[in-house]
DNA sequence: ACAAACCGAGAGCACCGCTCTCGTCACGAG
DNA sequence: CTCGTGACGAGAGCGGTGCTCTCGGTTTGT
């Protein structure tokens, strides 16, 4: 999903442009086009976040929207294809909302920003559940994530990586120790550096992911049960596990 | 899911008891109905694995058992019964896994037998990617998880539970620093530590937590596609992230 | 002005979950 | 031992799904 983070961001507004015509359309006819695919998106929206993915049925979209069923194939060739869509759309949604609320917080400390970020990607998975299930639950069916993808979604970890190039460069964030690790890791993470975090040592990156790893898992936890008759005041349980977090990711320690 | 631990699992058998009952059935009929039952049942699992939950058909599964559609209702009152035998045979599966790792290493360390259960999960995880997905990703569509199913899904918490509580009574988990929470927190680890591990501190519960949630994060992470392009040797950058987990589980620092 | 491209409607195919009915057969009580 | 009851499998059927194809009508670029 990080992949060549550099350039993701680029490749993933182009392949959006396909689907959203840039501002004014030549024709009245790519005009009805332009306003036709996005009623329909968005009336699948709707009912993705009323009934969830499974339950989202292209026939039912094209009953509301006014069409026949075959009629919507014209524009989005099949179920899969609206649903990678959506998929794209709330990628962009909670990468603006994170993006959002590191902007809002950027004249304060790394831990007061990335606690910001992190209680804004909560906030929305909380405010947007089917959609936070469809970008970070199980992938549908045999659904495999096409290109048009990866820039989206990388948009959140991308505000975590300017967190932490930022932290390194202020002194916010000790380095530490490095653990030990394969040839291949350290490979990995030169690239992740190369790409996206200049001068955030192997070390930072590890611990980056980690806390990654931690946010999400712990939204999971939270969003499918698992915490269910443990935690009762999520809000502040999820508070504490990533203010936790950033010392972790903060002192290295 | 964690709830009323102590119980649950005396619960989650009782209820296991009434799909599969006690060895010896009394009439031919009843021993016919539990044989076909654990054959759908299998059935049913072989097409989960291949083809993922929401290609799992009621009707296929009759045809490959060699009945009509309506038959498996007579055994299945509904496709998400069906589904729900199947969430707790995983459940079942992957807490066998763990709790067998945990028993292989239970004379070493702390962070040895921590390892050891995180890569039986992992390990279960990727054998069986649509199990996983199906217990640890989203939910499926309306589907809300019956009570039968706490008890299972709590056999892995358990385990890191009584790591949790040896660590400390052994003294190589250190409590460190209690942070700074809520009393409805305070009280929720309270009820936990009464349940399940007595003796282990609010700071140690809540690192507990974390390292779960980084343990479950990290998997999701690496299955559902989130580091693709980004880590290459997935086994080895697991192990050093369950380390690193490990060791601020156990130092507190 | 016209061919080509596009578009919506409709019918249709194969599949799905689920319900209902009906004949059969095993079981247990009398 | 018989007989009523209840479980069972088969089959037909209902409304829903994704998707395809064909057929007229409109818009577009030339």
């Amino acid at each position: 999903m990080l992949s060549i983070v550099a350039t993701a961001l680029d490749i993933g507004q182009t392949a959006l442009m396909t689907t959203a015509p840039p501002s004014v359309s030549r024709t009245a006819r790519d005009r009805a086009r332009a306003e036709l695919t996005e009623e329909i998106k968005a009336v699948a929206r709707r009912q993705l976040a009323e009934h969830g993915s499974a339950a989202l049925s292209l026939r039912a979209v094209a009953r509301e929207v006014g069409m026949v069923s075959s009629a919507v194939y014209r524009y989005f060739p099949s179920r899969d294809d609206l649903l990678t869509a959506l998929i794209i759309d709330a990628y962009d949604a909670v990468g603006e909302r994170a993006e959002a609320a590191e902007r809002a917080s950027r004249n304060r400390g790394v831990d007061a920003r990335w606690l910001s970020v992190c209680e804004a990607v909560r906030a929305w998975a909380l405010a947007h559940a089917h959609e936070y299930a469809l970008i970070y639950g199980s992938p549908v069916p045999g659904y495999a994530a096409p290109e048009a993808t990866i820039g989206p979604a990388s948009r959140v970890p991308l505000v975590l990586l300017r967190l932490l190039a930022d932290g390194v460069a202020g002194g916010e964030i000790v380095p530490g120790e490095t653990p030990a690790m394969s040839r291949t890791t350290r490979s990995d993470l030169a690239q992740l550096r190369r790409t996206a975090a200049p001068a955030v040592p192997d070390a930072v990156l590890s611990r980056g992911l980690s806390v990654w790893a931690q946010l999400l898992g712990g939204i999971n936890l939270e969003m499918f049960g698992h915490l269910h008759n443990v935690i009762r005041d999520y809000d502040a349980f999820f508070t504490l596990q990533m203010r936790r977090a950033c010392e972790f990711l903060v002192q290295g320690v």
